[in-house]
RNA sequence: GCGCCCAUAGCUCAGUCGGAUAGAGCAACUGCCUUCUAAGCAGUGGGUCGCAGGUUCGAGUCCUGCUGGGCGCGCCA
């Protein structure tokens, strides 16, 4: 309904626009109509008399008057008002917003959902963490952040693909394995101190233990380290991926590095880059000339001991994304790796492919406070916050709606205290109890005989007072925050909406007695609201897959 | 030194990507349950949108320069 109508209302615009200045070329792309601000300035409002001012060389109030004619013609208008310094104003006529309500009901779950991106192919890949330990709060961000993404992405059309790439090849796994080594021998009472900068954690002791109970001392004489690495490295990708599915977060599909480089995936990326002269050999090394580029010095593709370093594997996956004929690919990781961002675009850029496809979304940094107490969490720290932890003291609920309330660009402290409370000062129950509210409301309803009607017959004028066509109105803008939030990757804007929407239900309910005995028309219609107002909240908290209870 | 991000109410943050009188929640204060859930509602106080210029009809939003904070800048990942 939304982009039907404001489709229809902008083309309008563009036509009166080219009849206006048929001599001079006018983007009528940058003239569109929006959602106003305050009501009081009508439903939906454009600039556009003001943006032609100039080309026109008229006053905009003058040039306002020109579109008023052609756009009161229009069936889903009630009324163009012209207003402060040039602003058309638009009062839709009630039976757009009668026919949003429907449209509602009728689609139940499909509403706010689009086809603008039908055909179209996204990955998104994120969390991407080592399988080195157990993920933390950081990781909990980034894995919100693209979870939420990928479920926008869909909602307005595109097939996603959600992807981790891990890295179970190179010095981090080296050390993880000869740790879990250590361990092992350990407990069979051998003198075997951890390495130098191994893993001290004591999962390491527990995945030790399960090698002993699986395979005895059957490795006791085994000197290489690569079985413990597979072993460790099989464990924690389980630990992983069921933290990450106690947060609602499920992979289509994890992708290997070491299977880059056992199909000759990063050999075959390394020569062509050699065939492009984008690199040369120093120092027993191999270097990409990413000064070229603006990057400041050239980096090491291949060290001198013959080790690619992480960015060459990571260039020949995203070849491989890009042979994979994806739309739209976007990556979720974490600020501290910009660098690498810039590594892996110029390999691209010399490979010819075109980064508009391409979307890094780098989250910033996660600092918790609790009880006043402020935590700063990094990787490099030990960490004692752990996303099983927070997901065991908060909930996925809880714990999704506070990372995706956020932009993920901004620095963030998570405070614990209120994420704890399950309170009406906690966001996430003051949007649930709505949903919970309304079924409530629904039970009621159903006791006293007052039914959903299915030709959805019932007296629409009750609905045209301005309390209730407040509320529609916010129903009819919902799928344009859905394509926003999704085109703009912007998860924080479906919260926003929400917690709108929910204030705007609770004043409602506290002024407006819904269900009134006296009154069974009045009751048939506000009930049918109501309903609507329900089904786009769960569909809100469906897109941050937020759970919306019955009852509370 | 260079790069990226951030700076909005006492605190945590929005601000629909240049619009009209800058918002919400928390905290503080005052009221409202005999009713469809008070996990709620209504109201009060609280601001030089870090600073200084610039762009234009119009800037919290865009540009430049500062200040302050975070992160990065390795033949680590």
């Amino acid at each position: 309904m939304y982009f039907e109508i404001v489709d229809h209302l902008n083309t309008v615009l563009a036509e009166t626009i080219s009849t206006l200045t048929p001599e001079t070329p006018f983007d009528a792309a940058s003239c569109t109509f929006v959602a106003t601000k305050d009501t009081t300035h009508g439903d939906l409002t454009t600039n556009a008399a003001m943006v032609l001012a100039k080309t026109l060389k008229k006053n905009p109030r003058e040039i306002a008057a020109m579109f008023q004619e052609k756009l009161t013609a229009s069936p889903h208008v009630e009324k163009v008002m012209i207003a402060g310094p040039g602003f058309i104003n638009i009062r839709l006529s009630g039976t757009v917003l009668i026919d949003t309500l429907k449209s509602i009901l009728k689609e139940k779950e499909h509403y706010g959902r689009s086809f603008r991106f039908s055909g179209k192919k996204a990955l998104v890949e994120f969390v991407s963490a080592n399988p080195t330990g157990p993920l933390h709060v950081g990781h909990v961000r980034g894995a919100v952040v693209g979870d939420t993404t990928a479920e926008l992405l869909r909602a307005v059309g595109y097939e996603v693909t959600r992807e981790y790439y891990y890295n179970d090849a190179g010095v981090q796994m080296q050390m993880l394995g000869r740790s879990v080594q250590a361990r092992y021998r350990q407990l069979f009472g051998v003198d075997s101190p951890l390495p130098e900068n191994g893993y001290k954690g004591d999962y390491i002791r527990y995945i030790a233990a399960g090698l002993k109970s699986s395979r005895g001392d059957s490795l006791l004489r085994e000197e290489k380290w690569e079985p413990f690495t597979e072993y460790a490295a099989d464990v924690l990708m389980n630990i992983i991926m069921d933290d990450l599915r106690r947060l609602r977060v499920l992979f289509d599909a994890t992708f290997s590095e070491r299977s880059l480089h056992t199909s000759g995936a990063v050999a075959r990326t390394l020569k062509q880059l050699a065939e492009k002269g984008a690199t040369y050999e120093q120092d027993g090394a191999i270097w990409l000339r990413t000064t070229d580029h603006g990057d400041e010095k050239d980096r090491v593709l291949v060290k001198s001991d013959g080790e690619p370093t992480y960015v060459t594997p990571d260039i020949a996956y995203h070849c491989d994304k890009y042979d994979r004929g994806f739309d739209l690919l976007v990556n979720v990781m974490g600020h501290d790796h910009h660098s690498q961002v810039e590594r892996v675009k110029t390999a691209l850029r010399i490979f010819g492919h075109n980064l508009d496809r391409l979307q890094y979304l780098l989250n910033q940094m996660v600092s918790i406070q609790r009880e006043g107490e402020k935590v700063k969490l990094s990787t490099r720290e030990g960490q004692f916050m752990t996303l099983a932890e927070m997901v065991d003291e908060l909930g996925a609920d809880v714990t999704r709606y506070f990372f995706a309330q956020r932009s993920y660009k901004a620095q963030m402290i998570f405070d614990w205290d209120l994420a704890k409370k399950q309170s009406m000062d906690n966001p996430v129950y003051y949007l649930q109890y709505v949903h919970a509210r309304a079924c409530s409301m629904e039970e009621k309803a159903i006791e006293r005989g007052i039914g959903v009607s299915p030709a959805m017959e019932f007296d629409t004028s009750i609905l045209m007072g301005e309390k209730e066509r407040l509320l529609l109105l916010k129903l009819f803008y919902y799928p344009s925050f859905v394509s926003d939030a999704a085109e703009r990757f912007e998860t924080q804007l479906i919260p926003t909406y929400l917690e709108d929407l929910a204030k705007m239900f609770h004043t409602y309910y506290q002024a407006q007695r819904v269900l009134d005995q006296d009154d069974p028309a009045g009751s048939l219609a506000r009930f049918h609201l109501v309903l609507a107002i329900r089904q786009v909240m769960r569909n809100g908290l469906g897109l941050l897959r937020v759970n919306a209870p019955e009852r509370m």
